[in-house]
DNA sequence: TGTACATCAGTGAACGCGCGTTCACTGATGTAC
DNA sequence: TGTACATCAGTGAACGCGCGTTCACTGATGTAC
């Protein structure tokens, strides 16, 4: 009708990414679907091959703009955590984040990601080596990639059974609950753990 | 052709299980649809009506069935744990489960398990209640609810972070390592867990 | 400042596909007498 | 033991759907001179 002023979209790669974010947390991973990307964007049907070379190449997107945004909403919690209660607390804004965005949390873990997207590769292991530098400066002197490893799967797996319903997710107090003395249990394990795993000075 | 002999298959139900199995471990759950399952099974594409009202009935089954498979699974890597070997021992049988069937997997745990398939929702009440179980035996005097949340988590969250590729999973030793470390890690940290969650006696 | 032209972003028709599901049907089975 | 009939399990044609992707195209933009 007026092309002149919708002919140029001008950022259709970013209205992409968020009507993909849309239709996610709407219908789920089902609902995401290039055709329906573009009748969002109010784009025809095959505007969105300008941006995306296929359909996996705009969820590798969608999931490594999830991981960035983890990663904010961590530091959110706490910048740089050092006490038990520090990592608890970004441990909480971990779950937080799954529940508040189940089909993008899931979109982000569902496959092993293909490793021909450089930008999500780079993303999860951002994620992995924010972990790891965090959980070094809670648990000073102990092996850090054994415990991040466990901590990360600790928090993980609460996100995880808090998003399939297996869980008790009522109430955002109970969540956080939960979570905290999950993490707290592992930092006062953590002395006993140094024994088991690596080399490491006991002292704390 | 000699419709006399394939005409009534015998065991539709039962083959169309397990053809839903075997599409779901070579092409994930995008494999999985009614039409190739009566295809596999050697049958109409509307055959699997007659025992499944719809696909979602179907999906539910094959969860229903893994659930009773993990659970078999688990028993046989130790029939009642009682110390924190045994138990890691069941933790590594979890996990690798995981790691043998990931679209099953993956499958049993994509949704927020829908309440209308009692089948489904007996099983995973199962799962539960046997980690509740066993987590108990291993850890007496401690609050077991608690406790077993955690267990939970920590291995289903090592599940997934291998399943995606997150963690180390090249050989079965490195997996095995790994479990078993963390789990034996959340154990000596129970005395102290009991202090911050409910009452407990501390004296193991 | 004005014009020519290359580049870029979006169009829309068309392809072939597999899917879930419905429907009226028919062949096989088993049971009552 | 034999027959009539109800029941059950599977058939196959057909529906409408949305999808990913291709292709030749055209309108808008911006740059060189």
């Amino acid at each position: 009708m007026a092309p002149s002023s919708t002919y140029h979209h001008g950022d259709l790669r970013a209205a992409c990414l968020r009507a993909a974010r849309e239709l996610l947390e709407e219908d789920g991973s089902a609902g995401l679907s290039l055709r329906a990307v573009a009748r969002r964007a109010g784009v025809s049907a095959t505007a969105p091959y300008r941006h995306y070379a296929d359909r996996e190449a705009l969820v590798s997107a969608v999931a490594a703009e999830g991981y960035r945004e983890l990663a904010t909403h961590l530091a959110q919690a706490h910048p740089a955590p050092s006490t038990p209660d520090e990592l608890a607390a970004v441990a909480v804004a971990y779950v937080r984040f799954a529940l508040e965005h189940p089909a993008l949390f899931r979109a982000m873990f569902a496959e092993p990601c293909d490793p021909t997207s450089e930008e999500r590769v780079a993303a999860t292991a951002a994620i992995s080596e924010y972990v790891r530098t965090i959980v070094k400066a809670t648990f000073p002197g102990v092996d850090a990639d054994a415990l991040s490893t466990t901590v990360w799967a600790l928090v993980h797996g609460l996100a995880f059974l808090h998003l399939d319903g297996k869980l008790d997710s009522s109430t955002p107090e109970i969540v956080a609950a939960q979570v905290t003395s999950a993490v707290r249990a592992l930092f006062d394990a953590a002395p006993a753990m140094s024994g088991t795993a690596a080399a490491a000075q006991p002292g704390v």
